[in-house]
DNA sequence: CAGTTATGAATGACCATTCACTCTTATATC
DNA sequence: GATATAAGAGTGAATGGTCATTCATAACTG
């Protein structure tokens, strides 16, 4: 039974984001991380159950927030065109801003093990529905084809932003993420909107 | 200086597409591999340096068949959208018909190592070269804005693709893939040519 | 019988996890 | 207020299991 807070906690988390970013999942050590938090190897296991934990606990962690900002900032906007610019906006702003936990959520969670996909499901699967809300809302609006399937949609908008955040952090970050906003989003309204 | 060829050589490679599909490439052990392509443990380290060389060969040499059966295709076809209605369909005919192949290329190669991304860059290149000259090629005939940032639009495009197939390989694969074919061909359509 | 190909038991490196111990802080007793 | 007792938090060296890889040996082949 980890202590799952407390500034160890925090510590310990973020120690692993940059080793992982840096060293990829497995090739981390969890010595390692406990060096770069300033903890002994022994401590890690009093806040979290295994290596694999750490992992998981970093991205609810992190999507958590995520998901709740971005809800925030699409109550304060009208509109499918707005919303879908502020998802937009939102997902390459606060991946672009941590480089770290993107390459981390973006690369090392790829990895299949049933347990870890299971930890991470239930947040990715929160985000998926803001998704499918915002497309539907344009569909209400009558901006959106009634027969445009949902999912698909939502998993193509997907795909493409993460693309795109991917090819961002395996090179070398030269640009801003978040200026190829206005880009996609040119393309992803003309993608999903009735031609006028 | 392995035999990167023979009778052998498939036979590993392909145990190991089985096994990495299954287990993932960490879980799955060399001696696994060796078992289930008939051969012994030592035998596998006569065709390939390492572990992480029978990953990467799997993917070089399923890719750049991919890539040639590709080219083979539009060869033979005429105009932007049927460029891109071939490729979308290709996409999703390869990796519908190979769920295992699928799985490696989709999960299991994600993982970062330089060395390994070193490896898989050729191949993939070639890929999105082929992906961005049909773009352009929509842009020579009028259809696509000239305007379209071709390589935003190349990771946009390949991105949806790859999510789809994820999210597909991810579930029991109950649908057929490419029964999504024209679904996504409307929407990337509308996504890069002028509205009419 | 030389050369090539194949074998699989043995090796050794690696690293997550444990646990016997220490250090700190809080509470109780006189 | 001084001392004793207990609990919790933290430590890091030692452990043990897991494989990738090697290599001495065998089995083909021409």
């Amino acid at each position: 039974m980890p202590i799952k807070k407390g500034e160890k906690y925090i510590q310990i988390l973020d120690a692993a984001v940059k080793e992982f970013a840096e060293n990829g999942y497995h090739r981390t050590q969890v010595a390692r991380i406990a060096k770069e938090a300033g903890v002994a190897d022994g401590t890690i296991y009093l806040y979290f159950e295994s290596k694999e934990d750490i992992l998981v606990s970093l991205f609810t962690e992190k999507m958590g927030d995520f998901v709740d900002k971005l809800k925030q900032k699409l109550a304060n906007v009208n509109g499918f065109r707005e919303e879908l610019r502020t998802l937009i906006t939102h997902h390459l702003e606060v991946l672009g801003a941590n480089p770290a936990q993107a390459m981390v959520t973006q690369i090392e969670l790829r990895q299949i093990d049933p347990w870890i996909n299971q930890g991470i499901s239930g947040p990715l699967k929160s985000y998926f529905k803001v998704i499918e809300e915002v497309i539907r809302s344009g569909q209400d609006e009558g901006l959106v084809c009634k027969s445009l399937d949902v999912r698909l949609a939502r998993k193509m908008l997907f795909g493409a932003l993460d693309e795109v955040v991917t090819c961002w952090v395996m090179t070398d970050k030269k640009y801003e993420l978040v200026s190829l906003a206005d880009p996609i989003f040119e393309i992803l309204e003309s993608a999903f909107c009735k031609n006028k």
